[in-house]
RNA sequence: AGGGGAGUCGCCAAGCUGGUUAAGGCACAGGGUUUUGAUCCCUGCAUGCGAAGGUUCGAAUCCUUCCUCCCCUGCCA
């Protein structure tokens, strides 16, 4: 099926990896039972119909970032192409920085992009600590095994101990614990005779291994804490290095897909899930990990720890700021789930560290949008403009497409008067080279209405422009026989002084000035402080019925969207993305 | 003697079981269409694949050495 997209999606080398597994029949005897478990919940279950099993595993510790919407995209579009199966996993081992309120945010984002992880089939919403009697069990086989003991070490002797990056680390004095002394003593941790950080189970694997990771890493740690979900069942939680393998085995995951970090993470991942089918608690075929480079993107901080910091710090106003690369900031700003997935076709996945230009973000935001939205007229920086020889009881309709490319869209009407609101922009006393639009003596068509000439202006008390006069062809009318007997370059909007509607515009711009703000000792330093402009602006009469959500194409101006805090007096707009503009200054 | 990764056009990125002129996208530059200086359409854009050697009729693809960058010493994920 890969061969059909071969056209339109570029390949990358975890889809050339599920390719080969695929061709070397690798899940063709993979059994599931619609539900997770270890192999004996699994044994009499039918083949999976799922080709592959992908996952997201998010930490209910936070929004979902840009980065995240790579990962997401990826896992479900890999589903999707090979038929396969994507499940949402909650990552919930850790109950300190846990909770509910980002479990339902993150479901929310995951289906605003447009993914589904249930249906009339399959139900895939899944939580690690719903495995915590799994992990358990899967603890104690090691310890069975001899392969797991129960350390008394302090965290800091423990980590002394480990040694560095060029040492070998030295065993701990209760490495070689009886199998039954362990099996007791984490018993006990389990119900609850210790106190958090008294002891810790650890695995017995290497205290010499060139990879730190397989020192005898901590698989169980004792934290009284009551959990989001399980609430005080436990007091013993199990590690992500441990859990994780364990998670994706139990869901019967084919390719556990993750950032480049958990590199060095992947013999352990693979030691636990060997270890555990040795002892049948786990049955093949089992999950492989693969890791991709994490999304950087310039001009734009993702570490959670720093979104945190601009939140908590009011440097933006919310999670959902505009602003912020979060994934309720962008359904905020009004960047589109198909944009989301044009900029990650256009970036692909690899192996190397990158940074993606924020044009490149902007531009396929751009694409979906300028294919998606309505066309409107709004006037952010007006002047008047007196058209002299237009009778002021007159009023003119003019017919205007919604959508110059999608004709089905149809037309409305905007009024056209002897008085009239345009960009200040459009008019110039001393007009640079090359330019086009207003300026004394020149010709520029009214959008959508008449060609007119400019005859005079006014000057307020500031020096400032205030006033444009201008006398128009009533035979160029648009749409009519005539309409282009007088020929001219320049065409600007417009709108009616009576017949138009006061908005607020809120026009975004970067949060921060430098391609990397991770360079500055603080990154707080490279705030762009102008980057939220709030103005009142006039936009044609047909905009009072919107609602919150709605996206347009402001015309000559760039993509808005109505922004939730409007309600029935004020209709407030925050800028998406302006419209490519080549005309330099 | 730590280990694990990555280096192909300004930014991404195919290709890497060696074989005609090194895909594609974005950006950029020209041109065309256009009642958005938008969109759209055309054209151009790496004798070069981190560097140097080597193997070969032939190397981005194989070998050797070197250079640069990223990650790893949480009872976080």
């Amino acid at each position: 099926m890969s061969n059909e997209n071969k056209n339109t999606v570029p390949t990358n080398f975890i889809r050339n990896i599920i390719d080969k597994n695929l061709e070397a029949n690798l899940y063709a005897e993979k059994k599931w039972s619609g539900q997770p478990g270890p192999s004996y919940a699994h044994k009499d279950a039918p083949i999976d119909t799922a080709k592959i099993r992908t996952r997201f595993p998010p930490e209910p510790n936070g929004y979902l970032h840009f980065g995240h919407a790579k990962s997401i995209i990826l896992n479900f579009t890999l589903a999707q192409d090979f038929n396969g199966r994507c499940h949402l996993r909650f990552d919930d081992t850790n109950p300190e920085k846990e909770n509910e309120e980002y479990v339902k945010s993150i479901i929310d984002s995951v289906h605003w992009l447009g993914y589904k992880f249930e249906d009339e089939h399959e139900n895939n919403l899944y939580y690690a600590s719903n495995y915590f009697d799994y992990m358990y069990e899967a603890a104690k086989v090691l310890i069975n095994a001899g392969l797991a003991y129960v350390d008394k070490q302090t965290a800091e002797e423990i980590r002394i101990n480990r040694g560095t990056l060029i040492e070998a680390g030295k065993d701990s004095p209760f490495r070689d614990q009886s199998v039954e002394e362990n099996l007791k003593l984490f018993e006990e941790m389990k119900s609850g005779q210790y106190q958090d950080g008294e002891m810790v189970l650890r695995a017995k694997i290497n205290m010499a291994s060139p990879n730190i990771n397989l020192r005898d890493p901590a698989i169980y740690r004792i934290r009284h804490v009551s959990h989001h979900n399980t609430g005080n069942k436990w007091c013993i939680y199990p590690m992500y290095t441990f859990a994780h393998p364990i998670e994706d085995a139990l869901e019967k995951i084919t390719h556990s897909i993750c950032t480049l970090e958990f590199e060095d993470q992947r013999p352990f991942y693979e030691w636990v899930l060997k270890k555990l089918a040795e002892f049948d608690f786990l049955e093949k075929p089992l999950p492989k990990q693969h890791e991709f480079s994490r999304l950087n993107l310039s001009h734009v901080v993702l570490s959670k720890r720093k979104l945190i910091q601009l939140v908590e710090e009011n440097h933006v106003n919310g999670w959902d700021d505009p602003r912020m690369p979060t994934l309720v900031g962008a359904k905020r700003r009004g960047y589109h789930p198909k944009g989301f997935k044009l900029f990650m076709d256009r970036i692909g996945v690899s192996k190397s560290d990158s940074v993606i230009d924020y044009q490149t973000f902007e531009d396929s935001m751009r694409e979906v949008l300028n294919e998606e939205c309505n066309r409107k007229i709004a006037v952010l920086n007006p002047i008047k403009l007196i058209i002299e020889n237009f009778d002021e009881n007159h009023t003119e309709i003019c017919t205007v497409p919604n959508h110059p490319q999608k004709p089905e869209e149809g037309t409305r009407e905007v009024k056209l008067t002897k008085e009239l609101w345009i960009e200040s922009e459009d008019f110039e006393i001393n007009p640079p080279p090359k330019y086009f639009r207003l300026f004394p003596g020149n010709k520029v068509r009214l959008r959508y209405g008449f060609v007119i000439e400019c005859t005079d202006y006014k000057l307020n008390d500031n020096g400032e422009v205030s006033t444009v006069f201008c006398k128009y062809f009533p035979e160029t009318k648009s749409g009519t026989a005539g309409s282009d007997a007088v020929k001219v370059k320049g065409n600007i909007h417009w709108l009616s002084t009576k017949f138009s509607k006061q908005v607020t515009i809120r026009n975004y711009d970067r949060l921060f000035l430098s391609e990397n703000p991770n360079e500055f000792d603080n990154f707080l330093d490279d705030i762009n402080k102008s980057s939220i402009e709030t103005k009142s602006a006039y936009c044609e009469e047909s905009i009072s019925d919107v609602q919150t959500g709605e996206q347009f194409q402001f015309e000559r101006h760039g993509y808005y969207i109505v922004d939730p805090d409007t309600d029935g007096d004020e209709i407030i707009f925050n800028r998406t993305a302006t419209l490519r503009d080549t005309w330099q200054k």
